[in-house]
DNA sequence: TCCCACTCTGCACATATGTTCACGCGGCTT
DNA sequence: AAGCCGCGTGAACATATGTGCAGAGTGGGA
């Protein structure tokens, strides 16, 4: 039996390797030497169907990495706007105006999810937020091995599987797969009813261990709450929240969150009752964090990013064009 | 006039960016989004064509950017293999054993004009042979923008052009065009008739220049010849070596050149009457250049590429599988 | 030993992409 | 002003690529 096992993992692990030793030498053959895959199928001794198959398997395991470079004389004025104005690096992404939300918010954690290969590496403790943004990228990584690696999550999320939001431990294990990263969970709530719950939840050792791991993080990826957008499509959908909580955002000026904190337009967050009761870390323990990547589509956001640039949350920011133009327009910082 | 041809200049300076940004734009949405054309064609209000046509544009001027990485576990045997006997960076280039001369050597010169974008740079000084393979090369350029490089001819050439082989200023010139270099061309026959001449030439003060940008390369870029090879479809055809030439080397036991300068299977080079006609430099010249990539193909350049691993004049190799291989199978160093 | 579940293959079809061609629009010359 | 390039466009066609499907092979479990 339990060679039996045995067997069948070393024969997965030779197996595997050939089938990306015939990905790999496709991939030269077609983007190097551009033949076609009919040609690619004769020297390869199999169909043409199976080398579309091993190309799209190239693609998707990250063998092949396609790159777009802007002649550097030509820097979207936008993003180079953004970081004279915010000292931002901004990642604009093309979407037409007329896209719907859904839509938007697909292409631009699609696009995101392929630039974040960039900065993803090896012994990287890297803060995962919860939210539809991180959902959405989650389904489109492209897998970059790295070694000692490790994702934290930074805010509790519930059980819920609503309309494009994932569990948050599919979350983190998706993006644990793909940068061959160890998953560190955080199994709370996105908010506790009771801040003495909260209080005595963090004293709790192992509780402890993972906001040591959350001061000492290298980089953070987190989207933008928006509570008061008119499609409120995420976390304040799935019950979370009550109405009382609401109105006391409102009351205590709130314009977003990340990672379940909220903020003002100026970037506070002294005095936001709620976060009393938030799971996520305070911002000066995310500005720990040398790098910090927000992603960001609608501008239903637009507010809740100004806050968030406002509170210095960001170094790097990846957002749609519509959103980033509208950021650029407004009238002075 | 003069306002007219200023206008006309300005024109091209404006329009190019408008197709570059669109191409860009186009990358982005196909590459990123995995947009279809059709889709693009709508966002961008143009035909599918044109969009096809942005892409083949993005593409061609390196805008985009196509690279493959193995996974570090799985590195080619033969590449490795390659790195501890000679200790040179292979990259082997896969090519079916049964394809014709022609074909492997224009899939390597394809393969290995993709490749030179990894070490061209800016402010670097490069020196490149003449001859077939570095032709085909140059018909593959994928361009890369760069300041204060420059390229050096390190050898004469006739201006003969039969097939395959170009001009040596109309080779100097794509490099030159690709790499938004300088190029410092090099106007002496391949061989001198009268070593006496070729004293009195390397007297002058313009050669004395250009031999001495030769003594300070970054970058050397050449090919093997092979004298002696079944298809000498090279310099040798041209007339530049008379039956006695031929006679003298084999005398003299030369198994090729780099750069008109002929040598043993050894490596050495001293005695071999005819290098007193060249215009490559010496060898200790040439591996003065920190980096020495030599681009080969084909079994016929076996003995050649012994002989220049043997005078170690690489440090970069970039060769057909089936060379390789032969290379690699040899029974020891 | 048999059978089920799984994966992989190649075929055939549906789409997507590349290329040819004829046309129309400046810009430049005569 | 007329006429002649040279370039860029989109329609139509020719190729190349992606995918649903059914069948073959394989390993694990009863």
């Amino acid at each position: 039996m339990i060679d039996k096992e045995i067997l069948a993992t070393i024969d997965v692990d030779e197996a595997v390797p050939g089938k990306t030793r015939d990905a790999l030498r496709a991939a030269h053959l077609y983007y190097m030497q551009d033949l076609t895959m009919d040609a690619i199928a004769h020297e390869l001794h199999t169909s043409r169907s199976s080398v579309s198959r091993l190309l799209s398997h190239a693609r998707a395991s990250g063998l092949v990495e396609i790159s777009i470079h802007s002649p550097l004389d030509l820097p979207s004025r936008i993003e180079h706007e953004i970081l004279e104005r915010f000292e931002v690096q901004a990642h604009v992404i093309p979407v037409p105006d007329h896209a719907s939300d859904v839509d938007r918010l697909d292409r631009v954690a699609l696009s995101a999810a392929r630039i974040l290969g960039r900065f993803i590496d090896s012994n990287l403790t890297v803060g995962l937020a919860w939210g539809s943004t991180m959902g959405a990228m989650s389904r489109h990584l492209v897998p970059k091995a790295t070694h000692n690696s490790e994702i934290v999550q930074l805010n509790g999320a519930g059980n819920l599987r609503t309309t494009g939001i994932v569990y948050a431990s599919e979350l983190l294990r998706r993006f644990g797969d793909a940068f061959g990263a160890r998953v560190q969970q955080f199994p709370v709530p996105a908010f506790f009813d009771d801040p003495a719950t909260k209080q005595a939840f963090w004293r709790e050792r192992s509780t402890q261990r993972l906001l040591d791991l959350q001061g000492r993080l290298d980089l953070a990826l987190f989207g933008i709450g928006s509570p008061f957008a008119e499609v409120p499509s995420h976390v304040y959908q799935g019950g979370y929240l009550e109405r009382a909580d609401y109105e006391g955002l409102s009351r205590d000026g709130a314009v977003g969150d990340v990672a379940t904190v909220f903020y003002r337009a100026d970037g506070s967050t002294d005095g936001i009752a709620l976060n009393e009761r938030a799971t996520g870390p305070d911002f000066a323990t995310l500005r720990r964090a040398p790098r910090r990547i927000c992603v960001v589509s609608g501008r239903a956001k637009l507010a809740g990013l100004r806050g968030a640039l406002a509170a210095g949350l960001i170094t790097d920011l990846i957002v749609d064009e519509g959103t980033a133009r509208a950021l650029v327009e407004s009238p002075a910082d």
